[in-house]
DNA sequence: TAGATTGTTAATCGATTAACAATC
DNA sequence: TAGATTGTTAATCGATTAACAATC
């Protein structure tokens, strides 16, 4: 197969089937299932189900369909969620903490070690918080490798405490600040603007 | 006709030229801006800047740019956030209370009038949280027009709530339940699946 | 007039959909 | 063999970018 293209699109659907052949097979029992079923499911075209099937695995069989656990598994290792990696979270307000407790996260392969906030504070969730000072960042950093920082902090801090988390090795950010961060081209921000999404939502509304 | 059909991608970026442009006027005191600026300081093309801006407005005059005022009006009201519409809140665990919390949505057109649980609380960020029942749902929707219904209930019980609402005559949802609902074509659903781009952010760590 | 900047038309690119051949 | 279903190649569609004419 000669794909490689880094389709963002895909990327936003591969979760969506692994949700449905993973119920699939919890609820049903099911050993395989064919691209038109999954297609009138969820309200997909068929044939883009198959491309992009094709772009994770190998187990369609005409007549047959594709095999659940065989897909299961390629979506998992092509959204690379079977590896569970670490963040820290910063900004531990209201949508912080609401954060610290979404478990579905782990599903996907995220898992949040460690937060901070401008001091310390009880733990939530089991998990930590910390102040935001070098100390305690590089003290939590050196235990375990922290692959991603998710930034809830407010707009007018998001971007130096940006920088500093750069500076200490971070390379990916999952930012709700409502702001677009200036960073560097080896840097990957994910920006997850609820008010930009208000606004779309507005715009619907007549 | 909504405008759903109109290109989505346009308008996830008009409240980014928007709040550019309020943020320009404030602290530059400016009059005018050109695409040229507007694209360098927001990392976009020159040519797709003047065709977005080309959709809601005519101020451009070349050698000149933009009139900001004319701008700032146009977007605002392309977007329709310039008209305060009313939301409920269902759902008032951890996330949905920070939503209640979040002035950010005003901006763009939204106010939350009031959320429901599966139990009366006690009101959050001075919004009244009542519990969720046919009597409570139609007093709240007899007293103001509600235009649009915020989703933060658990996924079982997603879709049932959806279909109350959409009995009680809502035709617009903001879902942050992580799940795929199954409306009517008349009902317009905004999904945002925060465990789908925890997925994404997944896939961008190597 | 020269230079800057807008706005439009054409070309390109990427993603989706259609047609159809291959397979079981 | 007939029917169902996958997988591939070609056509279409929509959005972005390039080229350039129009305007101030």
């Amino acid at each position: 197969m000669l794909q490689n293209s880094v389709s963002k699109s895909l990327y936003k659907r591969l979760p969506i089937y692994l949700d449905y052949c993973l119920d699939l097979k919890e609820k049903e029992n099911a050993m395989y299932v064919s691209s038109k079923r999954i297609a009138d499911d969820l309200y997909l075209g068929e044939v883009q189900v198959r491309k992009d099937l094709a772009s994770v695995c190998t187990s369609g069989r005409p007549k047959i369909g594709y095999k659940l656990d065989i897909l299961i598994d390629g979506i998992t290792k092509y959204i690379n969620c079977h590896i569970l990696k670490k963040a820290v979270l910063v900004g531990a307000g209201k949508l912080g903490k609401a954060l610290l407790g979404f478990d579905e996260i782990r599903k996907y392969g995220l898992e949040i070690t460690a937060a901070f906030d401008v001091n310390d504070m009880e733990e939530e969730c089991n998990i930590p918080i910390y102040q935001f000072n070098d100390q305690n960042i590089e003290s939590v950093m050196n235990k375990k490798k922290i692959d991603v920082a998710i930034l809830c902090v407010p707009k007018n801090v998001a971007q130096s405490v940006c920088n500093k988390l750069i500076d200490k090795g971070i390379k990916v950010f999952w930012n709700f600040a409502p702001i677009r961060l200036n960073v560097p081209n080896d840097i990957i921000i994910q920006n997850e603007n609820l008010a930009y999404s208000a606004s779309l939502i507005s715009s619907l509304i007549k």
